[in-house]
DNA sequence: CAGATCATGTAAATTGTTACATGATTCT
DNA sequence: AGAATCATGTAACAATTTACATGATCTG
């Protein structure tokens, strides 16, 4: 359900797409909340149209069809995010390397938060780039696409970053005192 | 592969185990990175018994089955530890929703914002609860386990709850003038 | 004209969810 | 004895990844 509401926001956000482009949206926009890849979003595309969530125009320069929402398709993305869903799911690699982080020995887990602190910090000053740059390139509709995302996304990537170096030194500290 | 991962952490974290054991202790302690229904787990503890990363013993009292993590589980936890991975997967409902904020209208985003920032601020006072007691209940072999995550996790839901109230009154201030 | 990029697709395998199915043991 | 909990499993379906496959158009 998830890619097909991913999919008819950046309808939303960025008007009539190809499958291409929303597989590049994908990398550059909403990546921080949901990844796909071509082979998942252009069947996922014909399915919507087929169910009348988007229409298609086939009419590009290589074969390149062009998708657009319909009523029906932003009444379910509608419906989508005013539903109540108690259960949201999350699943990240990261917060699973830091819960194991015991299984380790202390200097190769300082060792490892400090090449991740370096990690969020350079995709830090990325996205405070992106930020700073926001007005000139966006594909958005409105100016508001992905400002809120992209908000939150500098945030968690900079608590990442803090989260790293100071549990970092703290397991330096408690290792050279055990 | 985070399946198994996150399977052969617990063994680890907890000591042999069943089924049963790591199914609950997925919701209770790893939740927060990770998922899975007792339907996965069993039979991939099942294949990782095959493949001799972790040994079985089928002698509890309802058919119950435990399960111990081998010298080869541990060395395949701790290669993908040490493992450099710069995709690192990550899939939010929530910051799905938070992307999407946009394609409704101003005072529903408040309206959903609001209930969030409520729900976040409930699982914080959870968790922080939870860190209070930490010494006593932990299943952990080491009083650090869980420890790490279980503070990223605040972290995280703090930031969450933050987020949601600031936007919520960023688009209340500018609905108002716009 | 060669290499990069645009553009679409399918097949196979893996991973994850929901639903079905069963039985033992403990608690009240 | 009945309800709750412990305990394991499978089947069907849905979502996701990896790999294979093809061809058009643009750029230097």
């Amino acid at each position: 359900m998830s890619l097909r509401i991913a999919l008819l926001g950046l309808l939303t956000a960025a008007g009539p797409s190809s499958g291409y482009d929303l597989t590049k949206l994908f990398e550059s926009s909403i990546n921080n909340a949901w990844q796909a890849r071509h082979s998942q979003i252009y069947p996922e595309l014909n399915k919507m149209a087929a169910e009348g969530l988007v229409t298609v125009e086939e009419a590009g320069p290589r074969g390149r069809k062009t998708y657009e929402i319909t009523e029906e398709g932003s009444a379910e993305l509608r419906a989508w995010m005013l539903d109540e869903q108690p259960a949201r799911m999350h699943r990240s690699e990261a917060a699973l390397r830091a819960f194991l982080l015991p299984t380790i020995e202390p200097h190769e887990a300082v060792a490892l938060l400090r090449e991740q602190a370096e990690v969020h910090a350079a995709k830090l000053a990325k996205l405070e780039d992106i930020r700073a740059r926001r007005s000139e390139n966006s594909a958005w509709r409105k100016p508001t696409f992905g400002r809120y995302a992209l908000d939150l996304g500098i945030r968690q990537t900079r608590l990442l970053r803090d989260w790293a170096e100071e549990t970092a030194a703290e397991i330096e500290r408690s290792a050279g005192q055990g």
